[in-house]
DNA sequence: TCTGGGGTCCTAGGACCC
DNA sequence: TCTGGGGTCCTAGGACCC
């Protein structure tokens, strides 16, 4: 099908879904606050990936440390994170999307954009919610857009599984007063940098002079915010499949690393980690990338071209100690990431892609 | 309370070439 | 003597998303 511009957009997004999958499998958990986070042991470093609605109540919310979480939530079930488990029932519920004839762009585990060129997005928004309901047991949230722009920020106000209209016609109803913030793609930098120009609200941002914020951020994210304040977007809804444009590994050591020989060998395990990866995607890697977290929680960065593609996990092994060696010594590493960067797939013009594709 | 792990894309500024 | 201007490539780092 590849893209195409939709009538309307509709924004599906599953609730609580890593917590969700896990009552699925256990549903004597249903009802309680269940935390899904690292390996499950709340005494060990990680954050929590989802709380179901029970444990939110309780004040637990995502990225935050799991010890607090458990504080917080003394009688909640923690689990562990189980990739399979999750990438299965994901696939099921953008399987059941497809099935219903609709053009898929998947977005991660737990979020799709679906394309609809019907009369009524709303009945179009229910058949979505039965038919993953029925076919998965998940509940999920839809948020009908005239773009993805609006979908997406639509559904935040269908949740927990209801649905939401934004379009042009009550954009500034519902989000012209409100601040910059909750604008997908604006985060806490960007929203106060945007405070400094005198931009608070959403309507206050599409007012602004698009000259203005330009010069502030750039030829393309400028305009991409400028567009943003209206609420405007592309409404093409592209259900080519995914090609990671790079493949990394990152690992949180449970006590801090002091020596270099400690670090060393952290490398050369993460480093064969990510050449697995990469092998198992078939193409070369072109160019390396090295995160280091330092205690206390400051992030250096390093990367190298490579002289040539290659797929020698010597090759890259060399690579990321010579960028290790490059980063000053004697700091405590605290948080260790390997990025390996792979050549970028052909076609995909840039001036096409939104700027905000965060992807799982 | 003490901050994961996986990604994507954009920009600034220096190097280098003509 | 003084120092063009445009283009491209590369690296580092920032910001955001799920």
């Amino acid at each position: 099908m590849s893209p195409r511009a939709a009538r309307h957009v509709l924004h599906v997004d599953l609730d609580q879904f890593l917590a969700a999958v896990e009552v699925l499998r256990r549903p004597e958990l249903a009802g309680r606050p269940v935390i899904v986070g690292g390996r499950g042991d709340p005494t060990e470093r990680a954050v929590v990936s989802t709380a179901s609605y029970e444990a939110r109540e309780l004040g637990v919310g995502s990225g935050m440390p799991l010890r607090l979480a458990a504080r917080k939530a003394p009688d909640a079930v923690i689990l562990p994170v189980d990739h399979a488990a999750y990438t299965e029932a994901s696939e099921h519920v953008m399987d059941t999307l497809r099935g219903l004839g609709m053009v898929v762009e998947v977005l991660g585990w737990d979020e799709a954009f679906v394309g609809h060129d019907g009369d009524d997005p709303r009945a179009a928004a229910r058949r979505v919610q039965e038919a993953v309901l029925e076919a998965t047991g998940l509940h999920c949230s839809v948020g009908i857009g005239d773009n993805k722009v609006r979908a997406k920020i639509a559904t935040g106000f269908g949740k927990p599984a209801g649905t939401f209209v934004l379009t042009a016609e009550n954009w500034f109803e519902v989000m012209g007063e409100r601040p910059t913030i909750e604008l997908w793609g604006v985060g806490s930098k960007v929203s106060a940098r945007l405070r400094r120009h005198g931009i608070d609200t959403v309507r206050q941002l599409a007012a602004a002079d698009r000259d203005v914020l330009v010069a502030e951020f750039g030829p393309r994210m400028g305009a991409w915010y400028a567009d943003l304040g209206h609420g405007r977007g592309s409404a093409v809804v592209d259900d080519t499949p995914w090609v990671a444009r790079g493949r990394g590994r990152e690992t949180t050591f449970q006590r801090n690393l002091v020596s270099p020989q400690e670090v060393e060998a952290a490398l050369h395990e993460l480093v064969a980690q990510v050449h697995a990866d990469t092998e198992a995607e078939g193409r070369p890697v072109f160019r390396v990338a090295l995160k280091v977290r330092y205690a206390p929680f400051f992030t250096r960065t390093r990367s190298r071209k490579l002289p040539a593609p290659t797929r020698s996990l010597a090759d890259l092994t060399s690579a990321i100690l010579a960028l290790a060696a490059d980063l000053e010594s004697g700091r405590e590493v605290r948080l260790l990431g390997v990025r390996a960067e792979m050549v970028m797939p052909d076609g995909g013009d840039p001036q096409e892609r939104t700027p905000v594709r965060g992807r799982i």
